[in-house]
DNA sequence: CTTGACTCCGTACCGTGGTACAGGGTTTAG
DNA sequence: CTAAACCCTGTACCACGGTACGGAGTCAAG
């Protein structure tokens, strides 16, 4: 038992929601390792690179670039791998990932505002957002 | 008095940390308006624009695109402007900026998660940070 | 055993977000 | 008055993240 379905190229790519040439490209990539393949060279995929492609998605949508994907991907404490540079790159990544969220609470509450004195209809001049959260400087890229 | 200092290019460009070119580039792309000129046409920036530019940069690290971004700084309410398109675009945003707090967070906890383990000498198999946040739909691009 | 949908690989092309000249005018410090 | 350092416009080029073929093999349904 336990046969967790194995996917080919296509279902693998409509199930995570993108294109069978970007499924492609992120294995060239190396975000996707190489799966094994049938005798006649199709690739088939275990279940779950399809959470593996869609982290990856939401990890762009957060302004993450592939190289950068990659390196929170292969996070991991194991026997092979040292442990100090793997915890001192999660610490960065951490701090990263918290800058990102105090910029995006400062957004939201600018945003809460609008929308408040948008119901109120007041007029709110100039740019509120810029108002609101010019005064930081976390995630610069 | 009050002479609330005017920056050239290059002076606005190295306040905000980007490049010369890259001002223009805003400009064209209709991010930052176009200034006034001197006489002889060089561009004259009042000084609120590095921070429109900082909070561009910043925004773009947080995965918006500049089209995004565009609209984010175009929100505001006056007595122009229809109240009722730019609180819905309000509340959009509002949606998109939660559902990228959630997806951050728990990324945090995963790599949280990861640097204790990592303390505690123990190992993690697979991919903790997948492991972690696999289950999530929000900020899909 | 054919036909249509799928897969393979390789290469070319595309939109976004810049970056880098070239060829010229302007400003400012010495 | 002149040279360095800046600005102007325009066009070309670049890296990243895909997207789209072309030409050929494979697999599943009828």
């Amino acid at each position: 038992m336990s046969e967790t379905s194995t996917l080919t190229i296509g279902a693998l790519a409509q199930a995570a929601g993108i294109g069978v040439e970007t499924v492609r490209f992120y294995e060239r990539k190396g975000l996707i390792p190489e799966p094994p393949r049938t005798r006649s060279g199709y690739r088939q995929y275990p279940g779950d690179t399809v959470d593996r492609v869609k982290f990856i998605r939401r990890a762009q949508g957060l302004g993450f670039a592939l190289r950068e994907i990659s390196e929170l991907l292969d996070l991991r404490v194991d026997e092979v791998a040292a442990c100090g540079p793997v915890e001192a790159q999660a610490r960065e990544k951490l701090e990263q990932v918290a800058g990102k969220i105090q910029a995006l609470r400062r957004m939201e509450t600018a945003l809460q505002r609008l929308v408040e004195a948008c119901v109120a209809r007041e007029p709110t001049g100039a740019c509120p957002i810029l108002e609101e959260l010019d005064h930081s400087d976390s995630p610069d890229r």
